[in-house]
DNA sequence: TATAAAATGTAAACACTGTAAACTATTTAA
DNA sequence: TTAAATAGTTTACAGTGTTTACATTTTATA
């Protein structure tokens, strides 16, 4: 890595560094090219140089932000010794909404409405899909060491629900419908909850215990798929 | 209503009208003031007359979705008689997906990401609680009528958790936090499976089976409230 | 080391956007 | 019939993303 790279390299943190702030203060819809570049003390088109056009940049970065997301799932995961499955999952759930809730703008970004015509880019796919392979993994861990029990484990998918695993099959797991089932609908709660919250559409109804609230739901969701 | 308030009404529909169609065809972010006054025959400038600004058209636009959203869950609730409380949450539920399905766009206003600096508007929040209310309705009732069982029923509380309850009470129900904990539930559960299909988050795992997840869904969310 | 090539930036321009001010035409009310 | 209210246009301004042509700087090569 000569110096020009280097140089190029950092400017392209600077245009991130700068995205990031403006979608800080203002929201993700505010993201002004022509405002990154009067930040940084240069022209609007020079940063052309560095992404095709907007929605280049926007790709890179919801990508940065879903690493970072994955990241902080996997930390939460691992707050506790691989046998706790409960632990490990409770402490992923946790560490979902704690992210949302020190990044909203962030989490806008990545499952909000899609900004400006902006269509969910061929590239961002495989790492949007690495979050929720955290999720499917502490399920289907769960799962093998026979750790899910009551009706969740023998349930008997209805054939018209057929869910695919490919993506489970690459980590060396087994087929098992039911872990990506319960992982969908896992997500969909958490993912309700904290976007209802980050929208504001409970604090009318919930002005400080929304932690609480969260943390109750956390808890009937393990005993609901039956983990122990 | 003399001849000139009528034609002022009908402009304002169709205003709204045009606003629809662009949204529906382009999505909400790239609605354009000069866009609809373009389709109408007419300069942009002659729409500030009907709205104050861009903003006032949105708010326009959400109360108008948000009447119609609250009048489908209406309608999916009373397909059924008054005292089958499984099949009157059942059917707003299947009302509540229905409805985010056939108007994507419309449902991604109400509940998506905040379009371009706009603030939650003051006469926004009855109406928007109006849509809660009617979930919340389905669930009181039948708490009331003793049909929630289980530990839902005798659920305690954690005193950190302190469901309002105003809204309620305004419909001559009593206090009763364990509903509006179980309809923020419920509510969170169905927001996260209903945002996350329309953003193609789970196309890659259910294909043409996302009916079949939902109502799947629906049936444990039934069995998890204990709703009989 | 001189020179060609590549990379990085700017200036000007285009086609958009929301919005304000001034003005005109039309419709209603006194 | 005249005055007032309403509805609309024209013009203009400041902002946006983006393209083109040009200038400058850095690197690689003969």
């Amino acid at each position: 890595m000569n110096r020009r790279e280097r140089l190029r390299q950092e400017t392209i943190e600077e245009i991130k560094a700068t995205a990031w702030k403006q979608i800080g203060e203002q929201g993700a819809a505010a993201l002004s090219l022509r405002g990154i570049a009067r930040e940084m003390g240069m022209t609007a088109p020079g940063l052309y140089r560095y992404y095709k056009d907007r929605d280049a940049l926007v790709t890179a970065l919801m990508m940065d932000a879903f690493s970072s997301f994955t990241e902080s799932l996997e930390n939460g995961r691992d707050v506790v010794k691989e046998n706790d499955h409960i632990g490990r999952f409770r402490g992923m759930c946790r560490a979902y909404f704690q992210w949302a809730m020190e990044n909203p703008q962030r989490y806008m970004l990545l499952f909000g409405t899609p900004v400006q015509g902006y269509l969910f880019a061929e590239e961002l796919g495989p790492v949007a899909q690495g979050s929720f392979l955290v999720l499917q993994g502490v399920i289907g861990e769960a799962f093998v060491a026979g750790k899910i029990t009551g009706e969740a484990s023998a349930l008997k998918l209805p054939t018209s629900l057929k869910v695919r695993y490919e993506a489970l099959q690459e980590f060396g797991m087994p087929y098992m419908g039911v872990v990506t089932q319960l992982a969908l609908s896992v997500w969909s709660m958490i993912h309700g909850m904290t976007s209802l919250v980050l929208y504001n559409y409970m604090t009318s109804f919930l002005d400080e215990s929304v932690n609480a609230f969260v943390e109750f739901e956390i808890e009937k969701m393990i005993r609901n798929i039956g983990l122990v």
